[in-house]
This record gives structure tokens, C-alpha cells and sequence, in this order.
DNA sequence: AGGCTCATGTAAACGGTTACATGATTAC
DNA sequence: GTAATCATGTAACCGTTTACATGAGCCT
């Protein structure tokens, strides 16, 4: 499994609390992978059970019902073991797949459209990343190990959004292929 | 939810058995979608149950043990509702990502390894999928409509290899930097 | 006083995986 | 006969989502 794995790695940094989790994986990650804070609360609490993670001294400045927790030593173990295991390639479900096998003249234009869509939201998470890669590392040339994987994850994000945004291009230009020709003048749809 | 859609669009084709669905799913978008047979039965039973498919007569010349399944009306209708949804990006959960977040000097060569595992065999998908292209596809230019769909699919299925190559090239380029050199008289790791 | 953010949880349902189980037919 | 393939299922468990619930502190 990888989210309980997710959590130690980010506990690595420092103790943190599963709001603390939560906010981070919505930050860095989350365009890709969402998780909601109900499933950190309850993978903290099987962490604590294993005894992976312990509850950290919060100080008494911060808020009362704040629960932070850091990594233990065989949670430490544990992880240094998990680097040492293969790992597969995540089998991402592309509902847009499942739709193009369906595709007929009947709903050509719902999918083109849908498709157009998809290439939109991608585009818009591609500048997202490009904004955090030239804040974050603008020198990617001489960049500490520490902050290599991260830039390098970054980066799969923008080669990845980058040729979902072509293939949403190809595909268009693929499914209008026979369409009847619209014009500025006469943008109907037919059907 | 996808699976469920996934079925009524493959019984879209010719009526199916569980068998025939799983094994299907298998050759075409196996790569990337991982679909146990014990799923694709609890599937068929709720669709089933729903009313959108119903058991196909059976040629008496198959096996006796065969049950196959064909698109009801109703069926059909949810399909074509469905199709009208919008289709969100799927949440690909990279654990490559998890592993190069915790990346430091200790670590470094065992990703790189695992960078390396995961490259080949991305290498190994694109060429069966470019094998597949050769076979099925092999005049894009004029399809129909029905198979454009299975074309563009196999599209995406090959510039996600392609880009996810790339990208390991780039990451093992990249946690090398500052690695020390490695001739082919002296290729010990450190550490 | 009311709304926002911070902060943590429970319960039910759902989707998917793993293990286990069975039986028919075909090929050697 | 026995191994492989065809064919269908059950049960237990795990991971995830959705809905619901609560309370503290901060700002206006």
C-alpha cells in the first residue's frame, strides 16, 4: 500500500499532525493523488497501532486539540525497508478511454467537447506546476539531493500534464476527421 | 464509478460472458487497468440486478457453463446518460513519487535501480503496444468511426510509455549529478 | 453573534483484492 | 489419466469515499 507509506515519507521532515498531512498532500501532490483527511486520521491511528509513528510534544502555544506525531525507529525501519521493494506501475482507470471505446457519429460532439474540456483542465494544472517550478526551483541545475525528488516529481507532473494536453489536441483533430466543416459563420453542431 | 460502464461498453460490440469480458479487458487495456475476474462476476450480477443487461441465449453447440450477457433498453439508456457526464482525470497513485520524496545520498542508488526497473519495463509496454498499432492499425489516416475510438486509446496508451520513459531517463540523468564516476573497468556502487 | 479556519473524529457504504473453491472440456 | 484451459462463483478483508458530527479559536 502506498498512503500509509505517503505518511511517513512526509514525516520525515518533521512531526506533524494529520491536518498538517492533509493540508501538505493538497499542496504538493494532490492534483494527482487526492486523499481526504478522513482516510490520514485513520491511517495515523494504524501507524500508532503498529507503532510506526508516536505522538510528538505539542507545545502549549499551538492549539489545544492539535495530535502531532513522528516517526519511530521502526517506523523508520519500516520505511528504509519498503525503499527496497519494487514498485509497480499505478494502473490509473481513464474514464475518457472507457467513453472513446463507445465512439459512434451519434456522440461525436459530446465526446469532442468533453475531450475539449479535459484539455482545458489540463492546461490549467500545467501552469499550476510551471508557477511552483519557477518558484521553487528556478535553478534545477545545482539543487541539493534533499530537494532533487522533489523537483523530479514536479516534473512528472509537467511531462505528464504536457502530453495529456497533446493527446486531448490529437484526438480532437482525430475524431473531427470526417466531421462536416463549421465555420465562424456557422458554428451549429449537427445531430 | 467506471468498471460497470466499462462492461456496457464492451457489450455495446456482441453480447459477452463474464469470461469473454475478462479476458478482453486483459488484451486491450489490461496494461493499464488491472480488472480481476471475481470483479468483472459481482459487476455483472449488480448490472444485472439494475436491469441493464440481461443473459443472452446461448448456442447450444457452446459450453454448457457459459453464460453470456447482453445491453438491455434500460441498459443502453444509462449508457448514454453516462456518456453525457463529465469524465474527471483519474488519480494516479505513483509510488515513485513517494519514494523520490524521501530521495537522500543513502538511498540514491537503490532508486536509481528502481528507476531503471520501472524504465525497462515501460519500454517493454510501448513495444507491444507499438506492436499492436503495427498489427491493427497500421493506415490511421482512414478509420472509421468505431474503430477511431480503439485507435486513439492505444494512442494514449503509447505516448503515456513514451513521456513516463522519458522521464525516467531524465530522473536517473538527474539524481546521477553529483554521483561519483563509474567507468566500465570500475562499475562498484558506493556506499 | 456569526462565519471562517483549524482540528479531529465516527459510521455506513462502496469498490477492489486475495484466497479459496468447483466443475466442464480439450489436448496430449 | 492428467494437465491446461474454459468457466463461474463465495467469503474475508482492505482501502477509499461520503455523510455526518463535534469543538476550539479567530476575525469582524
Amino acid at each position: 500500500m502506498a498512503l500509509s507509506h505517503a505518511i511517513l515519507v512526509s514525516l520525515l521532515d518533521r512531526p506533524q499532525s494529520g491536518y498538517d498531512l492533509a493540508k501538505r498532500f493538497d499542496r504538493t501532490v494532490g492534483f494527482f493523488w487526492k486523499v481526504s483527511h478522513q482516510q490520514i486520521y485513520l491511517e495515523l491511528h494504524k501507524l500508532a497501532r503498529s507503532g510506526w509513528v508516536a505522538s510528538a510534544p505539542v507545545e502549549p502555544s499551538e492549539r489545544p486539540n492539535r495530535i502531532a506525531y513522528q516517526l519511530t525507529e521502526d517506523g523508520r525501519k519500516a520505511l528504509d525497508q519498503w525503499m527496497l521493494e519494487p514498485t509497480e506501475p499505478p494502473n490509473f482507470k481513464e474514464e475518457m478511454i472507457v467513453k472513446l471505446f463507445a465512439l459512434e457519429a451519434s456522440n461525436r460532439d459530446t465526446i469532442r467537447k468533453e475531450i475539449e474540456r479535459r484539455r482545458d483542465l489540463h492546461t490549467q494544472r500545467l501552469a499550476h506546476y510551471q508557477a511552483l517550478m519557477a518558484e521553487h526551483y528556478p535553478e534545477p541545475a545545482r539543487l541539493s539531493a534533499r530537494r532533487r525528488g522533489r523537483y523530479l516529481g514536479l516534473r512528472m507532473g509537467i511531462v505528464t500534464e504536457q502530453t495529456t494536453i497533446a493527446w486531448c489536441e490529437e484526438a480532437i483533430a482525430c475524431i473531427d476527421l470526417d466531421a462536416p466543416k463549421r465555420t465562424k459563420s456557422d458554428p451549429a453542431r449537427p445531430r
